[in-house]
DNA sequence: TTTCGTGCAAAAGCTTTGCATTAGC
DNA sequence: GCTAATGCAAAGCTTTTGCACGAAA
């Protein structure tokens, strides 16, 4: 998993993804850089449509299978986290590829992170508690954001 | 949402159940009555499937459509907890319909409730620092059990 | 030139829905 | 007897897959 102490800027993290495909021979290919793009920059955890929505002006060839296929290949090489909902679909974060905190309007669908919140701590605890060898975890706080309540 | 002071024994949340439903003026049939059974009974977080594949053999005409909308029922009344994976399907919990941290072993699937965790704290934290009105979380862990470990 | 990636269309899972039949209350 | 629930089969969604073509290295 990937530390919380090799965070960058956008466009460093654009090239450490570009870095670990082609370590694992990946080629580069316009589609595939522009995927890549979209996850690095968006802070507003995007999901696989408007992944696609975004590009497809752009890349008139631009498939959702691709963008399935690159999103998948990510996921394998532990460069992006994939936040699964059974109600809206899947939403993944191209910027922080490790376990943290979201926080999620159930009125407008914003996703944001909480930046106060260290694991850490409580997933020693659960280790010790359980016996669990614990290697990731997920935590999200559903409710309305302050827009939505006004 | 329900409170974690009104827990109880399984048959009193079998009861609490069908109370709830009751009220909202939904029929007892014999096949809601199962599924709530084991709904109110098992401490393993049931899938749709299991639920369906342990009443078959003594519901004969129970069928997969019924376990969904008795679920979705139930949902709608508050009386589950839904836990959405994007892997390995949805699971339920009857017994305690109120968010709730869970343990997850990715060896055997194995869900458990660590009890030593508290979220009310986090929970008022949260809201300060976003601004948010948090209404429900999920907490998850997901490590190896202290017997896939051996 | 070889191999990998793309993109279409079909398939695969899981969940919901329409509708005629059955059965609570 | 009235109305809601059941259960089959079909439809819906999202995601994956097979395969022929095209492009990267």
């Amino acid at each position: 998993m990937t530390s919380k102490l090799q965070q960058h800027s956008s466009e460093n993290r654009l090239q450490q993804m570009i870095e670990r495909l082609k370590e694992s021979d990946c080629r580069i290919t316009p589609q595939r850089y522009a995927v890549l793009n979209v996850l690095a920059t968006s802070s507003d955890h995007p999901s696989v449509e408007s992944i696609y929505a975004k590009l497809i002006d752009h890349y008139p060839t631009m498939s959702l299978a691709t963008v399935y296929k690159t999103i998948n290949l990510l996921k394998r090489e532990g460069e992006i986290l994939e936040l699964g909902f059974s109600d809206f679909g899947n939403r993944y974060d191209g910027k922080k590829p490790y376990p943290h905190p979201h926080v999620i309007c159930t009125e407008c669908g914003k996703i944001t992170d909480p930046e106060q919140l260290d694991m850490d701590e409580i997933v020693s605890k659960m280790m010790e508690e359980t016996g669990f060898k614990i290697l990731a975890n997920r935590l999200d706080f559903y409710g309305i954001c302050p827009d939505c309540q006004k």
